[in-house]
DNA sequence: GCGACAG
DNA sequence: ATCTTGTCGC
C-alpha cells in the first residue's frame, strides 16, 4: 500500500485534475458572440415602437472579498447598475469558507459558487433587478485555457458576461511590459485600446486606457455571449474611474460588508 | 531548469 | 486577494 502523498493530499495539485476536465467541458458551451435582445445605448434608455424598454438596463457586477485575520473567510458581492446612471439599485451579499484555494486559472472553483449562489437565489425571486449582464472581477477569455471566471459565471448562469482583469494574466506570449509598450510606441494617435493578439496569432480581449488620463490599463475580455468589440462599448461606458463602476461597487461594498460582519456577532461561520 | 501565474 | 498613511493635483 502507498500511503504517501499520492493519494491523499489536499493540496493545490490534487483539484487540478478534475477542474481541468470540468474547464473543459465546460468551455464546449461558451459563446462569443453578441447573445443578447438588448441594445448598447450610450444616450440612456430607449424605446421601441410599442413602449417597450429596448436597452439594457442592469448591469450586474461580481467580486469577492477576503480579511487579512481569516483567509478563507469570504463575502461575496452582486451588486446591480442602472446601466446609464451607474447608480446602484440593489445588493446582495453572502458570507461563506472557503475550502478551495486560490489556484492561478483556476479562480472560478474558489469564487464562482458564491455568485452563482446569489444569482439562484434572486432568479427564483423573479427578482426585478435580475442582471442582465455581468461585469467580473477576473478574466473570460484571457485565460490559459481560454476560460476564466467570467466564462464560468456566464455559462454557468447563462448570463452575457465580460471579464475584466486589473492585471494581465500571461497567456499566448503576451506580456505587461510587452502591452506597455506598445501603448507607448504609438505615434500621437489616441490609442487607448490595444488588441490582445497573441503570437498564436488569436485576439484574446484588449488592454483599454479606461478613463482620460489612466496610465495602467485594464484587460476585458469576454466571457460569455458577447462579442469583444461589445464588450469594450459597454465597459468604456461603465468608466467613471479606471475600474468600471459596477465591479469598483462590488469591491468597496463587498468589502465594508466583510467588515461589518467579522465585527458583529456572527463569528461562529 | 527557471520564471510566470486573474483574484 | 489583504493592509495603510500620506500626499499630489484639480
Amino acid at each position: 500500500m502507498d500511503f504517501s502523498s499520492k493519494n491523499i493530499s489536499f493540496d493545490k495539485d490534487s483539484y487540478q485534475q478534475e477542474w481541468i476536465e470540468i474547464q473543459d467541458n465546460l468551455k464546449k458551451k461558451v459563446v462569443l458572440e453578441d447573445d443578447f435582445t438588448w441594445k448598447i445605448s450610450p444616450q440612456g434608455s430607449c424605446l421601441d415602437q410599442a413602449g417597450n424598454v429596448e436597452s439594457l438596463q442592469y448591469i450586474g457586477g461580481v467580486d469577492v472579498s477576503f480579511v487579512k485575520e481569516d483567509p478563507s473567510l469570504a463575502c461575496g458581492a452582486l451588486v446591480v447598475l442602472n446601466a446609464y446612471t451607474l447608480n446602484v439599485v440593489h445588493e446582495e451579499f453572502e458570507v461563506v469558507r472557503l475550502k478551495v484555494p486560490y489556484v492561478p486559472g483556476f479562480l472560478a472553483f474558489r469564487e464562482a459558487p458564491i455568485i452563482l449562489g446569489i444569482l439562484d437565489k434572486m432568479k427564483q425571486k423573479a427578482h426585478p433587478f435580475y442582471p442582465q449582464l455581468l461585469m467580473v472581477d477576473g478574466n473570460g477569455i484571457l485565460h490559459p485555457k481560454g476560460f476564466g471566471l467570467a466564462c464560468h459565471l456566464g455559462v454557468l448562469s447563462n448570463i452575457p458576461a465580460i471579464g475584466i482583469g486589473k492585471n494581465l494574466h500571461h497567456v499566448d506570449g503576451l506580456t505587461r511590459s510587452g502591452v506597455m509598450q506598445f501603448l507607448q510606441g504609438g505615434e500621437s494617435m489616441a490609442k487607448d485600446v490595444i488588441p490582445l493578439v497573441g503570437k498564436s496569432g488569436q485576439t484574446w480581449g484588449a488592454a483599454v486606457l479606461s478613463t482620460p488620463d489612466s496610465l495602467k490599463p485594464i484587460y476585458i475580455s469576454p466571457g460569455h455571449r458577447i462579442s469583444i468589440d461589445s464588450s469594450i462599448r459597454v465597459v468604456k461606458l461603465c468608466c467613471k474611474f479606471r475600474v468600471p463602476e459596477p465591479i469598483r461597487q462590488a469591491d468597496i461594498r463587498s468589502r465594508i460588508f466583510l467588515q461589518k460582519f467579522k465585527g458583529s456577532e456572527n463569528l461562529i461561520i
